[in-house]
DNA sequence: TCTGGGGTCCTAGGACCC
DNA sequence: TCTGGGGTCCTAGGACCC
């Protein structure tokens, strides 16, 4: 048996364990630059307000109706997704974080009631974390996340299912008649793997619930759709097609895209933004023991502005040999950016991402060929920040550079991200122009001294 | 005025190989 | 008139997930 844990409205409820006010009132957690509503308290929801709404739309509500609108902070999401994962994992031998506020447990060789367990374990992350969750358990990772979603909606639209399923549902416990029952009640499109492209063609094949899909022939489905749909199917007839994953692999791709808080028209500023970009997704890719070999840069303007002149622009830098190493990263980065910049534009977005990653532990030696192409040297980057930096990785110096970029990684680390940066990333003035909107962001309470919360008695 | 930021897997088709 | 058979690798695009 597998279960499912999963935060309830996961980035509303960890801010209002720290502002108990917000408790029974309507919240949302905005996007990025405060861009649409990526996360909604039941009573928000209530309201109308849809995943994904633009903010600027939904803006009456605070007037009207109390709704409460907060910037997002990952820093404080990422650390009680943290706390959360750690207390469900000492309830099975085997976990999954699958997403920030979800996690698989594999229960193979459990002995014991898995209901009383997961009721057990959600009053546990409850008191000790502070975050409301739902428990769904079936025999295979499809029905254990569709048991999950019959446990939350049936605490949220009371009278949707019988009572007893809200907060922890044991699909792998009912009888053949009540399984039928809550699949005949729930929509095809709340399958795991089911999207809105998918559930429209089933819906006009006359597939419309979940007892309909399952009641499929599962090499019929091959043919008409996918293998990706034959295994949902045969996994929500009970046969495992669906591995945990507790070990996750390192990423093929590594991505880092903002939009900005301001439009952006020259080129220095895309420079400097790329430049920050490419620095944070090199922090990653050593963070898991990889290199690159190649770099992919992007710059677009806004379609939302449909009068504007639309611009987008993507090029793939290959890089000499693979590398972590974020001066040579940002040093092709750019080098992309001015093969693809366009004056006359006003760029809304940009983004770089890495490919073409490989483990450091295996490398590919290789002879000397720097005197054939040589790496820019200074002045030939002006305005980049980092041309000086550039030109020392030859061989010989590559272990150094490794070096450099731990002592960095370590330095950032302990006092902060940002500490110590390239030149290039520009200090605080010049990010002025293009830094995010974030007008409504909470304290990071539990990652940074300064926030932390003061009890007075 | 104002519309997020990541990822994965699968498939089809073309280039190329012997 | 008649034009093999089998493979791999790469890329782009589409679908899904949170």
């Amino acid at each position: 048996m597998f279960a499912l844990v999963d935060g309830n409205n996961f980035y509303v409820s960890c801010e209002r364990v720290f502002r108990p006010s917000l408790v029974g009132r309507p919240v949302v957690v905005l996007s990025n630059n405060d861009g649409c509503a990526i996360a909604r308290s039941n009573e928000a929801k209530a309201l109308g307000v849809r995943m994904g709404h633009p903010w600027f739309q939904c803006k009456d509500f605070e007037r009207d109706h109390g709704l409460v609108a907060l910037s997002a902070n990952f820093a404080l999401y990422g650390d009680m997704s943290y706390r959360m994962m750690v207390v469900a994992s000492s309830y099975a031998p085997r976990q999954e974080n699958y997403s920030i506020d979800e996690s698989f447990l594999d229960f193979t060789g459990v002995q014991g009631d898995l209901v009383v367990m997961c009721r057990n374990m959600r009053a546990r992350i409850l008191q000790w974390v502070g975050i409301p969750c739902g428990v769904g358990i079936g025999p295979t990772k499809t029905l254990a996340k569709l048991a999950n979603y019959i446990s939350k909606t049936t605490e949220r639209k009371p009278g949707s299912y019988p009572e007893r399923l809200a907060q922890v549902c044991h699909l792998g416990a009912m009888s053949q008649d009540e399984l039928h029952a809550v699949f005949a009640a729930t929509d095809v499109g709340e399958v795991w793997g089911v999207g809105k492209r998918i559930g429209a063609q089933l819906r006009d094949g006359g597939v419309s619930t979940v007892l309909d899909l399952v009641r499929l022939d599962a090499s019929t489905v091959r043919r008409h759709f996918s293998v990706v749909l034959e295994k949902t199917v045969r996994e929500l007839q009970g046969v495992q097609c669906i591995e945990v994953d507790d070990e996750p692999a390192p990423k093929q791709q590594i991505m880092v895209s903002r939009s900005f808080g301001h439009v952006v028209t020259k080129g220095r500023d895309l420079a400097t933004a790329i430049t920050e970009y490419t620095s944070r997704a090199a922090e990653k890719l050593r963070g898991q023991g990889s290199a690159a070999g190649a770099i992919v840069v992007f710059i677009r303007t806004s379609p939302f502005r449909k009068d504007d002149p639309q611009y987008s622009a993507t090029v793939t830098v290959p890089l000499v040999r693979p590398t972590a190493d974020s001066a040579l990263l940002v040093t092709s980065a750019i080098a992309g950016l001015r093969g693809i910049y366009k004056t006359g534009f006003k760029y809304a977005k940009a983004g770089v991402m890495l490919v073409d990653l490989q483990s450091t532990d295996v490398q590919q030696m290789e002879l000397d060929f720097d005197f054939i192409e040589p790496l820019p040297g200074p002045g030939s980057e002006q305005g980049s920040g980092l041309s000086g930096a550039a030109v020392a990785c030859h061989q010989s110096g590559q272990r150094d550079r490794v070096k450099l970029m731990s002592a960095m990684d370590a330095v950032n680390g302990r006092y902060g991200r940002g500490s110590l940066k390239l030149a290039g990333a520009g200090l605080e003035i010049d990010r002025k122009g293009w830094a995010m909107k974030q007008e409504r962001r909470t304290p990071q309470y539990t990652t940074c001294w300064g926030d932390m919360a003061i009890v007075r008695a």
